[in-house]
DNA sequence: ATTCCAATGGATTGGCATAT
DNA sequence: ATATGCCAATCCATTGGAAT
């Protein structure tokens, strides 16, 4: 799923596309080297260095790759960026700074500190990526046409992320950030997303009650965490006389183990159900926690696509 | 222990020379 | 003409040591 390419792979495996060859050292991807092992593309014999394209490679570059790789172009052309191959941001990057061009109104008009800026909106790249990354940090803001991120006052800036359709027929708290930056799906099937940064759920407190007349479903990671954030949003709403629900995950072969490098949320001693008395769980989920629980497993939001995942819990028609 | 900074290394670019 | 080779300039990430 997460081919983990970086521009100047992308950029290589255009010229691949387009010229039949590249000198671009770009073999020292993993993806990439598995385009080679399923002979797609190949040494080009006599020169080392070189790569050039194989039968099939042209029809798999135009079905995979090619219309993502216009709209990063049109993209970035459209904010002045260059296409220059020393730019090292990834598909995750570009996907993340259309999402930030999108939203630049509201992102000026409180910019938080670059640690929140990139704990919130590289969610999956942790606080430090943009000061470890001085290049997408830059990159980041001549997109905010921004001179540098203001100093790291600590007060908390409360940003409440909305994705809203004409006529929302229900709305959905995502714990990431990743479905609010594809917006066009979530319209499409009038949904209306919200997003609260990590644990910063008291932003919710002052939800007016107005805004709470649609049924209300939470989507998160299944882990210690996500649930966690779960109960505390649970709660919060329970003294608004307002139910959230939890999505099921569909896809629960997806579930992977508790600890990674990336991820390292663990279940806590006691499985969730005990940790939880008074939990709203169906009977399904409470299966499924006791079952990750058992297998020192978690689930990701981002492994369950989101009109599927709405499908699943019949919220929207199959 | 964390932050800062300069050196280092990996890689591309663009201009020019050279070979086919 | 066109492709390839070479190289200094440039950009970015990483590293390791000094400063705080």
């Amino acid at each position: 799923m997460n081919r983990e390419l970086k521009w100047p792979h992308l950029k290589g495996l255009y010229e691949l596309y387009i010229t039949g060859q590249t000198s671009d050292s770009i073999l020292k991807n993993a993806f990439v080297r598995s385009l080679k092992n399923r002979k797609l593309i190949g040494p080009k014999p006599g020169r080392l260095n070189t790569l050039m394209d194989k039968p099939g490679y042209k029809a798999y570059y135009e079905a995979k790759f090619l219309p993502a790789y216009q709209r990063y172009v049109t993209f970035l052309e459209a904010n002045n960026i260059p296409l220059d191959g020393r730019q090292r941001f990834d598909e995750y990057d570009l996907e993340t700074f259309a999402f930030i061009v999108e939203r630049k109104d509201e992102i000026l008009e409180s910019v938080p500190s670059i640690r929140q800026f990139s704990s919130r909106v590289f969610h999956e790249k942790g606080s430090k990526y943009l000061e470890d990354h001085p290049g997408i940090a830059s990159t980041v803001l001549r997109l905010l046409g921004l001179d540098s991120f203001p100093g790291s006052d600590p007060k908390e800036n409360q940003w409440r992320f909305v994705i809203d359709p004409p006529s929302p027929k229900l709305i959905v708290l995502c714990e990431n950030i990743a479905n609010l930056k594809r917006p066009w799906i979530a319209i499409a099937h009038e949904i209306e997303l919200w997003y609260v940064g990590g644990s910063n759920t008291a932003i919710l407190e002052n939800i007016s009650f107005d805004k709470l007349q649609l049924p209300l479903f939470y989507c998160c990671d299944w882990d210690q965490d996500g649930i966690d954030i779960y109960k505390r949003i649970y709660k919060i709403f329970a003294e608004k006389g307002k139910d959230i629900g939890i999505l099921t995950p569909y896809d629960q072969q997806a579930a992977i183990p508790e600890v990674s490098e990336k991820h390292e949320s663990r279940w806590k001693e006691v499985d969730m159900v005990k940790q939880w008395p008074a939990h709203p769980f169906n009977a399904e989920q409470v299966e499924l926690l006791s079952k990750l629980f058992r297998n020192k497993q978690w689930i990701e939001e981002e492994s369950q696509d989101l009109v599927e995942l709405l499908r699943y819990n019949e919220l929207i028609k199959a």
